[in-house]
DNA sequence: CGGCTGATCGTG
DNA sequence: ACGATCAGCCGA
């Protein structure tokens, strides 16, 4: 995968993401997701996504109109974050789709460094959040030196080692991309050809398991 | 690379 | 109870 200069490019704006979930999450490929840390930016190109469509849309925490506080984000403007806990230990990060109202939201599920500063900060925050689980449980620590190999092979592919690496918690909910100065995405690199598969860990949602709802390029992560 | 298992907690 | 998951381990 290329990686791009660390030069500032134009972030994306509300017209980006007031389209429909597929249209977005297949216009994300290859733009970059941002954060500015106080120590300095983390910037990630996004190279596989999924689609949830909203109430109709038997995979999504809205089916069925379940609007509550957790699915609330959703709701908001397109550009607005949902991050949400999975399995009580990692978070997923998404960007609403649409407008007000219509909660389709693109689940981001990879991405890659967008420059060598980018990808040595990415591995700081992977191997503080390993060392982190390995304290509460007793187990050895890694030092950068002797970090697993697992680690830089799946920097950040997967939404919980997503926002791990990129360092997003649940405290980067619901808040607006299109204005946020910390969070944001911007233009990126040209995504070459687009993949498509099912949508991964839905097996409950029926017929909607089945859509082919989940994008990505560069042959990463084809289930 | 593929397959299996246990961990862990906010939400409804 | 239940997950839009992961690390660690095994085998090829």
């Amino acid at each position: 995968m290329d990686i791009v200069t660390a030069e500032r490019k134009k972030r994306l704006g509300r017209s980006f993401f007031a389209r429909d979930g597929i249209t977005v999450a297949r216009e994300l490929l290859g733009k970059i997701l941002v954060h500015e840390t106080p120590a300095g930016w983390i910037r990630g190109i996004i190279t596989e996504v999924e689609s949830y469509m909203g109430e109709t849309d038997k995979g999504s925490h809205t089916y069925g109109g379940r609007r509550t506080e957790r699915t609330e984000p959703m709701y908001h403007a397109g550009g607005t974050s949902y991050v949400y806990l999975i399995y009580g230990m990692y978070s997923c990060m998404n960007i609403a789709a649409m407008g007000e109202g219509v909660p389709q939201a693109v689940l981001l599920r990879s991405a890659v460094p967008a420059d060598e500063e980018s990808k040595r900060r990415m591995l700081e925050l992977r191997l503080a959040e390993l060392n982190r689980r390995q304290a509460k449980k007793g187990g050895r620590l890694y030092g950068p030196e002797d970090c697993p190999a697992s680690l830089r092979r799946h920097l950040a592919d997967g939404p919980g080692r997503l926002c791990i690496a990129m360092g997003i918690t649940r405290a980067f909910n619901d808040v607006d991309m299109v204005k946020s100065r910390e969070l944001y995405v911007t233009e990126g690199i040209c995504p070459g050809e687009i993949l498509v598969g099912k949508r991964i860990g839905i097996d409950y949602a029926q017929e909607a398991a089945d859509y082919l709802w989940r994008f990505y390029i560069d042959g990463k992560r084809e289930r």
